[in-house]
DNA sequence: CTTTGTGAACAGTTTCACAGCC
DNA sequence: GGCTGTGAAACTGTTCACAAAG
């Protein structure tokens, strides 16, 4: 196998790298509030400030798009909010369908910032007969056997799950057998889909286990400024000291105190 | 302050790279579901496959943790729960702050998944003193005259911020000031922190956005393989700055006035 | 002068493929 | 045989630094 990958002309046509996608929405917030004020140009580096990157990192994200800058002046702050919607799809509509309006479905129908910028609520969906016909933030809730039929009538391809996680798989599997192609997960499962669906998650568990991690790790430097106890209990590679919880059979932690992570 | 954010690399000591720290969570959340049903090992395909990742990835993510695995056998699901949480901070018990207990506040205070983890609420704050008082997920809202007191009595060390865009860097300024080292922003706003805090944020709309990206490529790849239809251009070098796209009407502009064309 | 746009160096991440151990 | 652990290769993303443009 020479050059493995190369099936698709990806790199061709269109390559904007997925990070800088995932900063073009940071940098239409920022312009769009700089247009609210009706400034006219920018630089790099104030609009570096505003969307919390630096400059060279925003110049070269640009890059990608085209040349939309002027040397010496800075970028025109309403052709580029244009220019980026336009790059993110937004110049048009997106109806989205939102399945599982509990806690979270609700906050997320009242959300605000989602009719603002170029998506639509195009119905509310969940399984409980007795939420059926309830307004919710203005929008009546439909039950989940008028699902497939919602889809397919308004075109929907957006569809976000804020189920509990034991039906997750199964509501995707319907958004997905329906014709929705792009789906945000709330719920805290792994989904499977089939090729060509794209999912996103948000899970607030996760991120703040990894804010832990980190919490963790500064409490843990505090006490220790920075002589930093090189092995305290971490085996590097190519060590075998893991204490590998007593040979065979036990599957106990080594250290007495068994964690007893929790079950729901 | 505008360039105080430090980009702050691994902190040089114990080198987790920040990818692996992003998964481990992933990893703890199926090895506990194998817990829970009792199953005593599993090697890294399976493992890998209930995780959404590959193997790969996962034993070289492992490695960093240290060597925890047996040949020809796979992982113990016991002992390696019980490394994962004790590497993410998890065998202790985190509290927490919320701010902002609108919908989405309500939301997360109620979200079973706080709870069961490592984490605990330690507090609801709004600065609504109709909310003072008020249960929410059986937890009485405080006012935000106490957060302070809060966050020192209780050592709070992690704050989520679910407050409207505009108050949010006041918030947060407030938790810094008392103390809170971590932040959890669902407000859809850049903070600026001091270094040594961290802030992971959760924006519904980037990922909407992210996802109107893709799905637009999409529904152009559909019915020309060679994409490019109606775009404009993605010259490389040279574009000459004639960009004038602004076909009719399109989307709302934050106010009528829309695709300004570059000033000459 | 000021500020963009970008090659080239660097850094981080993923994948490969196989040696080493069970 | 089966599976982990890991160097090395391939890839993706970030930063540097400067020539080119206004």
């Amino acid at each position: 196998m020479a050059t493995g990958r190369t099936h698709r002309p990806a790199t061709r046509s269109r390559g904007i790298p997925e990070a800088t996608v995932a900063r073009l929405p940071l940098y239409l917030r920022a312009l769009t509030a700089l247009s609210e004020r009706s400034v006219p140009t920018v630089s790099s580096e104030e609009l570096a400030a505003a969307a919390g990157v630096n400059s060279a990192k925003l110049r070269k994200d640009f890059s990608y798009l085209g040349s939309y800058g002027t040397r010496g002046v800075g970028y025109d702050v309403e052709y580029l909010v244009y220019q980026i919607s336009r790059e993110l799809g937004l110049t048009q509509d997106w109806p989205v369908v939102i399945v599982g309006i509990g806690n979270l479905g609700a906050a997320l129908a009242g959300y605000g910032g989602f009719a603002s910028r170029g998506f639509r609520v195009a119905a509310l969906i969940d399984a409980d007969p007795a939420m059926t016909g309830k307004p919710v933030a203005g929008i009546p809730v439909q039950h989940s056997d008028e699902l497939e039929k919602i889809i397919e009538e308004d075109g929907v391809s957006i569809g976000v799950i804020a189920t509990p996680a034991g039906v997750a798989q199964q509501v995707c599997d319907r958004l997905v057998a329906a014709g929705v192609t792009s789906i945000l997960n709330f719920a805290p499962t792994v989904l499977s889909v089939p090729d060509g669906v794209d999912v996103r998650k948000v899970d607030l568990s996760i991120e703040l286990q990894i804010l832990a991690f980190h919490e963790q790790r500064k409490a843990g430097e505090e006490s220790n400024a920075d002589t930093d106890a090189a092995d305290a209990d971490t085996a590097t590679a190519a060590t075998p000291p893991a204490p590998r919880g007593a040979t065979g059979g036990s599957r106990k932690g080594p250290d007495g105190d068994v964690p007893a992570v929790m079950p729901a």
